[in-house]
DNA sequence: GGGGGTATGCTAAAATTTTAGCACTTTCCG
DNA sequence: CGGAAAGTGCTAAAATTTTAGCATACCCCC
């Protein structure tokens, strides 16, 4: 079960932006976040995040880049799973009509093709 | 801009209970919570939840049923772009490619041919 | 009608989260 | 070199969040 949700709010806020970015140092965290606070709260929270093992910390150079210590894959993974369950009772199919659905999406015909061959091979797969 | 994100922890999981639900009453609310709190801090919540305007109430019978204020159809299309933009940069198409192949994903024949309709559909109206 | 069960609203204390200050170290560059 | 700039770690206060207690209202039905 995801523990993302026993995240506090920056907490959350800052795994958001090193899911996003991979990883940044402290100052770049900083400016992604809504609201930015000083640069010593951001990083009183980086080593709590760290502490608590969701993230982790790198030497580049003169300062700590900061990652988050499952992959974006992994991550996203049970993001979506969550996120399915949540809206779409349990079910991808409606969430990927949802995606197909939706105005802002803009899926270019290329995409559109690519789709269209991941499925026939999912068939194939017999998923 | 979604503000999801700065919602507490507790306002979260309680706002994504009643979009699983579509609505629910303050005790089954605190029954879905992990590490139910009491039900009076349960109720404390809801109000505060109501106060900033996240969800809403109705009387049904002799007790509150609570509901999000906005439908799942919009939060559910909010929480698809943000989800998309913090791990597929931006990608829809990655996020569909990520469900297709996940394993736990699980879909049928019927629900593979129900997506390539919607494609076909899709590229007919040029999106 | 009256008592038990189940609601709600309010409030204030406890716990957690968030914040910034400060001391110290390292790096950069004129 | 030497001083400014930028980094880190620690700590404690401020702010917010979370919690439960208590007073009160309503409904059911015996």
């Amino acid at each position: 079960m995801s523990r993302e949700h026993q995240l506090s709010r920056r907490e959350r806020q800052i795994m958001d932006v090193l899911h996003e970015k991979e990883a940044a140092a402290a100052a770049e965290i900083r400016a992604a976040l809504p609201d930015p606070p000083s640069y010593s709260s951001v990083r009183a929270l980086l080593r709590i995040l760290e502490d608590k093992g969701h993230i982790k910390h790198r030497q580049d150079g003169p300062r700590y880049v900061y990652l988050p210590s499952i992959s974006r894959e992994t991550a996203s993974k049970s993001a979506l799973k969550r996120l399915i369950a949540t809206f779409f009772q349990g079910s991808a199919t409606q969430a990927m009509a949802a995606l197909l659905e939706a105005h802002d999406t803009q899926l270019s015909d290329a995409e559109l093709n690519q789709l269209q061959q991941l499925i026939k091979q999912a068939k194939k797969e017999g998923r």
